[in-house]
RNA sequence: GCCGGAGUGGCGGAAUGGCAGACGCGGCGGACUCAAAAUCCGCUGUCCGCAAGGGCGUGAGGGUUCGACUCCCUCCUCCGGCACCA
């Protein structure tokens, strides 16, 4: 076998026909002379396809013509195609990371062969807590360490031929980008959307740090998964919940995954109900409001009690001395247990202690007594509920647990179904409810609310589940909060940008709450910006959401000093046309960057209030154990032993191949040699494909030679653009086939033939760009690369063909097959089905009651 | 419990309401080889049959239709998310 790696130069005594308006293409062929002495059935064999050569012959030369530097031609539309921001972790990329970038990177190479200006960066998620864990036990600055992992990042996506315009790049965690970070900060702290608050946050031990709500979910952390606990602590907090219903309706006009926008409704949580005052007779003869929050004001004649959380700031004032001790053990109980505990003996057995008093139902006039229990949540509604427990669980189960009565008063389809069992939740028809009685629930619920807004002790309210977003973190490796708290002024902002990260001794968190900045003396102490003053600079940092909130706005113009971004380029790129990346980010950073593009639209920053235009999900890649690649697992596959063995084309092929986009699947290292196979059955198709002289034209080949193109074409065309590569590949390698099995006719056809396998190297292109250029080249298109070509086209007037086969059933059944031609009238269809002789047979001289035709697809006959 | 998504050969998966299983993997048989690997050719849902051919088949059960993997209803299983939010 001829190996002739390092040299893809058209060797010189090898020739073939030109393609039409191409050079003269130059094809090596080397003959193998003893296996024509031995063997009849002739065959060239070709050199042995050279992965390793490939690569390193087209990297430098795509480099030096800048191939993947962002479009400017301003006649060409913008297209804007993002992966989610990374975090560079010091594991490196594994193949399941390709799922994301290399499907990106076949869509941006798609656009720019489509005429597209297209915008395809890459940066980092720098700052963040690994690299902080890092620092910490062996004192080496995060910075350095993150620029291991980047550069780590960068080669290994380079390694499988991301086209990243690398001009671009950027780094959260650099001051020139989180300068603008903190201006943004500023801005919602200008525009009273950033504020301080001192509450029970919500702490995880083991990383010593506060969580934000969408963090915390569930009760465990999102980083440790390590249980979740309270600490009270002043914070931080950006006011996303005044965007609500904004970010609520945002997303019905979003091409986005349903589960998404289901998982971001669901998080914000939006109820309508009606607040409603309880008057309790408090210690001392006095009378203290309980505002309530209920979604099902139609039951309020069945409360029977009243429940306060145990961190209701009025429990204290409404307890009755001598309940007071036993109440307030219990309150500082459930504030001592985490959520996780609360929430799992909850389930067994609910809890509460009676504060000794009595409040009055505005409905019923009834005296109800007033408990505490830690079923009601602190952070929702007005953290008291009436309690219903006749037709709610939650008060049916502490009801019984603690013998309070019960009061029927929905009967579902106006039949009481009896509720000392189990409650009833469905809506239905009021009874025992006074003047409300007879009337349905949702009319109940609008004139009662009525009733109580006009009386003065109620009126319709809407809550939300989410809450305001915990912003501040107690750790170095972060963007610092620009603030300056004095003791004159309070919290003023620093304006003087950036607020730089200072060297410190130790990254060491504490227990406290209080962040390693808090140890740097000298930083800390600073003079009031309004009365100059003696002033301490805020020692929080940041969360990570925050940089990840805007940095797709700085991709359209990185290289800006004096503003974030060039508002002229972020009017041409953006909002981002397509955005992909997994779907755990639902309701973290994807809430959180509509929420600041909001509040940049608001202020007139930018003119679009929706950042992410089209975005997709892949799925997960999981080891060929079925279990999620993980260190620990030792099933992790890296891109580098699969480049190293196979090829970055075949990896990225089978990538492309292995099943859906979105789907969850498993590797299979047996599915990358199949496309590496491929691979190379391509390379011999193209190098082995005989000259084009002597043998006489065949028209029908040639004709079904152009129908197989045509066909290739649109299928990988409609594929790609929708996200279908699995099936788009599967076209390339069924036309492969047919070239293949058709290799002899080729002759006969010699310009289609190279119009086929020109065009079949543009749609390999964007998935396997070495391969493509390489065999590019040896057809002959020298002096320029594929990659710069026009997508292909198709006619549909070669997808027309003479004939069409149709399937003939008999009652359903398939039982024969006729020819026709395609453009063959019913009635002779007809005709031709019941002529066939194999139907006339199955049809055993029965006369069919219908004949249901479908031209060019088959024929029914009923009997 | 609620919200999303999915159940098709030995495996990954294909199928605008119109011939289920494209494409690939694996397996079996053959060619080439001293031999193996690689490569090439053929077969490969399942059952009955020497064969021609036929029966059965898309998680289960109903329904709509000439025709259902596809649409409707009921149910089961798996995956992901949320979960005492009143």
């Amino acid at each position: 076998m001829a190996a002739r790696s390092g040299s893809w130069c058209p060797r010189p005594g090898s020739s073939a026909g030109p393609l039409p308006g191409a050079p003269s293409p130059r094809i090596i062929v080397v003959h193998r002379l003893s296996a024509i002495a031995c063997r009849h059935d002739w065959r060239p064999l070709v050199e042995a396809c050279d992965f390793r050569g490939m690569e390193a012959r087209w990297k430098p030369f795509w480099e030096e013509r800048g191939l993947y530097r962002t479009g400017s031609d301003p006649d060409r539309e913008p297209f804007y195609c993002l992966d989610f921001f990374p975090y560079p972790s010091g594991a490196g990329l594994s193949v399941g990371h390709c799922r994301n970038y290399i499907p990106t990177d076949v869509i941006s190479r798609r656009m720019r062969m489509g005429g597209r200006n297209v915008l395809h960066p890459m940066g980092w998620d720098a700052f963040g807590q690994p690299a902080e864990e890092y620092a910490i036990k062996t004192g080496i600055h995060p910075s350095i360490v993150t620029r291991r992992n980047t550069d780590t990042y960068r080669r290994q996506m380079k390694l499988i031929e991301c086209s990243y315009d690398w001009s671009r790049e950027i780094d959260s965690s650099d001051p020139a980008y989180y300068r603008w970070t903190q201006s943004f900060f500023l801005l919602l702290f200008d525009r009273g959307l950033a504020y301080e608050d001192e509450n029970d946050q919500m702490w995880c031990p083991a990383c010593r740090i506060v969580l934000s709500n969408e963090e915390a979910a569930g009760g465990c952390c999102w980083r440790c998964g390590g249980e979740v606990t309270r600490k009270r602590l002043k914070q931080w907090y950006f006011r996303i919940t005044s965007y609500a219903d904004r970010l609520l309706a945002g997303l019905d006009g979003l091409d986005w995954p349903e589960g998404i926008k289901a998982m971001q409704r669901n998080w914000i949580g939006r109820s309508e109900g009606a607040e409603v005052l309880f008057r309790v007779e408090a210690p001392g003869g006095l009378l203290v409001d309980l505002p309530v929050y209920t979604t099902r004001l139609d039951t309020i004649y069945g409360a029977t009690f009243c429940v306060v959380a145990p961190e209701h700031p009025g429990l204290a004032g409404i307890t009755q001395p001598e309940r007071m001790e036993e109440v307030l053990r219990y309150a500082s109980a459930a504030r001592a247990r985490s959520d996780r505990e609360r929430l799992v003996s909850a389930e067994r057995e609910k809890t509460g202690v009676f504060t000794g008093s009595f409040a009055l139902n505005p409905f019923s006039g009834e005296r109800v007594p007033v408990w505490v229990s830690d079923y009601v949540l602190s952070g929702y509604g007005t953290a008291a509920i009436m309690a219903v427990p006749a037709h709610d669980e939650r008060d049916h189960a502490f009801a019984r647990r603690f013998g309070i009565p019960m009061i029927e008063v929905i009967a579902p389809g106006g039949v009481p179904r009896g509720v000392e069992e189990a409650a009833t939740t469905a809506d239905g028809i009021l009874l025992n409810s006074g003047e409300f009685g007879g009337l349905d629930s949702e009319t109940a619920r609008e004139r009662m609310a009525a009733k109580a807004e006009a009386g003065g002790f109620g009126r319709v309210a809407v809550r939300y589940r989410f809450r305001d977003w915990l912003v501040s973190r107690q750790r170095y490796w972060g963007a610092p909060v620009p603030m300056i708290h004095c003791s004159a002024c309070g919290a003023v902002p620093d304006r003087n940008l950036p607020v730089l990260l200072p060297p410190v001794e130790s990254y060491e968190p504490d227990d406290t709450g209080r962040s390693p900045l808090a140890r740097a003396a000298d930083w800390v102490e600073t003079s009031c910006p309004v009365c100059g003053g003696p002033a301490s600079r805020d020692t929080n940092t940041m969360a990570g959401f925050a940089c990840s909130s805007w940095y797709f706005l700085r991709f359209a113009s990185p290289w800006e000093k004096e503003r974030p971004f060039d508002p002229e380029s972020v009017r041409y790129w953006l909002p981002v046309d397509l955005y992909v990346g997994g779907a755990e980010h639902a309701v973290m950073h994807l809430l959180y960057a509509r929420f600041w593009t909001k509040v940049m639209y608001d202020a007139g920053v930018i003119d679009f209030d929706e950042p992410f235009t089209v975005l997709k999900n892949q799925g997960m890649l999981l080891g060929a154990d079925h279990q999620k690649m993980s260190k620990s697992r030792g099933n992790v596959v890296t891109p580098d032993e699969m480049a190293e063995r196979y090829g970055v084309d075949a990896l990225r092929l089978y990538i492309l191949f292995m099943g859906p986009f979105e789907a969850d699947l498993e590797w299979s290292e047996e599915g990358i040699a199949g496309t590496s196979r491929f691979l190379k059955r391509l390379w011999a198709l193209v190098l082995e494909s005989p000259p084009g002289d002597g043998a006489p034209a065949d028209a029908s080949f040639r004709r079904e030679l152009r129908y197989q193109l045509a066909k290739t074409v649109k299928k990988v065309t409609g594929d790609v653009d929708s996200f279908q590569f699995n099936t788009a590949v599967a076209a390339l390698m069924e036309f492969v086939n047919f070239l293949a099995a058709s290799r002899d006719r080729a002759p006969s056809a010699s310009d289609d033939w190279r119009k086929a396998v020109s065009d079949l190297l543009l749609l390999l292109a964007p998935m396997t760009p070495f391969i493509a250029e390489e065999l590019w080249h040896r057809l002959g298109f020298e002096g320029c690369t594929i990659h710069e070509q026009r997508w292909p086209g198709w006619s549909e007037a070669d997808l027309v063909r003479d004939t069409v086969e149709m399937a003939v059933q008999v009652s359903g059944k398939v039982r024969g097959h006729i020819t026709v031609p395609s453009e063959a009238s019913e009635e002779e269809i007809r005709e031709a089905a019941l002529s066939s002789p194999r139907i006339r047979e199955m049809l055993e001289g029965r006369k069919p009651v219908r004949i249901v035709v479908v031209p060019r697809r088959l024929v029914n006959l009923i009997v």
